[in-house]
DNA sequence: CTTCATGCAAACCCTTTGCACGTCG
DNA sequence: CGACGTGCAAAGGGTTTGCATGAAG
């Protein structure tokens, strides 16, 4: 079968990620893991306000940003910009890879390939470019949504 | 000699792309496409907006805000994300296109590159994807900075 | 206990919008 | 003239910050 998309179902590995940094695990903490693990795809520090509210739980803005600020930093969720300039974040493992962005369902798949990176190094060389790092975003439609009948 | 960077050094190009897409030359789009032509790298709406105020000359924030959206939408500058999540834009050709933006200058040269866009399209395709879109930007150093003295 | 994290609300961006006035063609 | 563009100021989001309170280790 098709690779399993985002398999981080619970916070848990967001939470030990923390806990491995030195940072306490606090409930509100908990909490936000709960909700980005939740995401199906990429999501915004807008959509977990929403989420916490519609479930009842009260989490300050403030800790929602300050959290995804920190997971950030760790490399356990990374900003993405979409198309429209918003900001919006995805869990990923981290290793260096880049992002493709269902325009359907949301969800991100990670990409890892050589090749592309051979052909962006080349690419940088060629224009006399010493490449420090890179961003790349793809939008199109995932396996998923390609494969069920358009609606 | 290496290829000239962004070579557009007077607002004359801009105004002309505004005008024969049925858009009026005002003098406050000659101001702002004036600034732009001046710039070296990439620039946000507050840069041009401060250079305004440093040149003695008054343009209303809001103009320099519609001015960039319409020459966004005519393809004469485009907008770019930078790693910081600021919202940046560069002037360039309106061909399909990426960008290298200088880390070190802030000058950004266009990459127009028919391997890494099969490299990209095929990466799309290992993932299950059919890609619609995509963005890429290098960050790095150009040829010129690279090879004068490191300060 | 002592430090770190939270919540709240105010403060701060950046960007968009409504509207009366000015100006381009 | 008549439509289009501008300026201003206010509104609107999103994000950050200061500070007193509360929880974690």
């Amino acid at each position: 079968m098709r690779p399993s998309i985002n398999p981080r179902r619970d916070g848990a590995p967001l939470l030990e990620i923390l806990g491995r940094a030195g940072y306490r695990q606090t409930e509100p903490r908990r909490l936000v893991a709960a909700l980005i693990a939740r995401q199906t795809g990429h999501f915004t520090a807008a959509d977990l306000a929403r989420s916490a509210r519609a479930g009842e739980i009260g989490i300050g803005r403030a800790t929602i940003f300050r959290t995804l600020e920190l997971l950030g930093e760790l490399e356990a969720i990374e900003r993405i910009d979409l198309p429209t300039g918003e900001h919006a974040y995805v869990s990923c493992e981290p290793v260096h890879h880049h992002h493709a962005v269902c325009t359907e369902c949301h969800r991100t798949v990670d990409i890892v390939d050589a090749e592309l990176h051979a052909a962006i190094r080349e690419a940088a060389r060629r224009a006399g470019f010493t490449a420090e790092a890179h961003r790349i975003e793809l939008y199109g439609r995932c396996a998923e949504c390609n494969g069920s009948a358009t609606p």
